[in-house]
DNA sequence: CACACGTGGAG
DNA sequence: TCTCCAAGTGT
């Protein structure tokens, strides 16, 4: 109780000024909570205000198309959070009359809801005290208690959200969750923590046996994959082009990008236009040229994707059914809007 | 249950 | 340039 108590009297004086703070409407919260999963405040801000203000109501983000929704989530990443999103607004708004389930046991049957989510909501909107356990938590109380466990064990994950749960200050859970987090995000931040000035250094195992550093522990490196894509960016003389939507698993889902032919390594353009894929596709007369005089490397979490951008001129074609001026219509990867944007530059 | 899933900022 | 990582979840 102790700890809550010191955690909430910083939160009380650091508190920062930020919009899903000035509510509880538990759909503003789930808005953030979701935007704000492995993505920071700073980079969140600006999707919050836009989706509150195009979607004020679940009923809103429910009946708008999935298209739309990420059209609005375009550059946020993890995509899957937004259709998840969609997904759990059409089920409120439509077997659940508009209401938000009210308890962390209902909460969490949502789609794109997991243990960090429900707990958040339940504890902001409904008092319930359910300790939330993100990425700053497991810093803190790492730090604080001096616990080694990896972070991302099965035994570390038992071990620290039962360690948060006995912390909860249980009158106040959305404070005290708030606070630990802001706490880890502005405080005990993972390079260079402020411990000259912390509250807790006094207690502090990671201080006292100088484990700063070390703790949290994490285990396992993430492995990148190398793939190299050929987009076809195709140009009629009528001014009309081809885009496809990503459909199955893997990455960008839902989003559209240009006709992609993939290889092993790096291709010129006569490897290109006598590739089966190519010819396939293109059987007529055309003219073709390598935008990117560089090849672009776009690097993804799990994939660095080695990318030329090939234009095709060709002849009106029944294939091309999108205007120009449609493409940004559509919600496509960074890495096709960035080419978009030298491609066609903005007066 | 280990792994995939985006993007951008900091050091 | 490179590494880490930021309010995790689904499979």
């Amino acid at each position: 109780m102790k700890f809550s108590n010191s955690l909430i009297y910083w939160y009380l004086q650091n508190d920062r000024d930020l919009p899903w703070r000035r509510t509880k409407n538990p759909y503003f919260i789930w808005l953030s909570e979701i935007m704000l999963q492995q993505t920071r405040v700073a980079q969140g801000m600006a999707y919050y205000l836009k989706f509150t203000d195009n979607f004020p109501t679940v009923f809103d983000l429910a009946k708008a198309d999935e298209s739309t929704v990420l059209k609005m989530w375009q550059g946020l990443g993890y995509y899957s959070r937004a259709r998840n999103l969609h997904y759990s607004a059409k089920q409120i708004a439509n077997e659940l009359n508009g209401e938000f389930p009210t308890t962390y046991k209902e909460i969490i049957k949502l789609k794109g809801i997991g243990d960090y989510t429900a707990s958040a909501i339940a504890s902001i909107c409904f008092n319930e005290p359910t300790a939330v356990v993100d990425g700053n938590v497991y810093r803190v109380l790492s730090r604080y208690f001096g616990i080694k466990t990896p972070i991302n064990s099965s035994a570390g994950i038992k071990e620290f959200k039962t360690l948060a749960q006995t912390l909860i200050d249980e009158a106040q859970p959305g404070n005290h969750n708030q606070a630990i987090m802001d706490f880890g995000a502005l405080h005990c931040k993972p390079q260079n923590p402020l411990c000259d000035t912390c509250p807790f250094a006094d207690s502090c195992v990671a201080l006292e046996k100088k484990l700063i550093k070390e703790l949290p522990v994490k285990e396992k490196k993430i492995k990148v994959r190398n793939r190299y894509f050929n987009f076809l960016v195709i140009k009629t003389d009528d001014n009309k082009t081809i885009l496809t939507e990503r459909t199955g698993k893997g990455i960008w889902q839902g989003l559209y990008q240009f006709p992609l032919i993939e290889s092993h390594k790096s291709i010129n353009k006569n490897e290109l236009i006598t590739s089966e894929e190519f010819i396939k596709t293109f059987p007529k007369e055309t003219t073709i040229s390598l935008f990117n005089k560089k090849e672009i490397v776009h690097k993804l979490s799990h994939q660095h994707l080695y990318t030329q951008f090939w234009v095709v001129e060709t002849k009106k074609s029944s294939e091309a059914k999108i205007e120009w001026i449609d493409i940004k219509k559509y919600p496509v990867p960074v890495l096709i809007a960035n080419f978009l944007e030298e491609y066609q530059p903005k007066k």
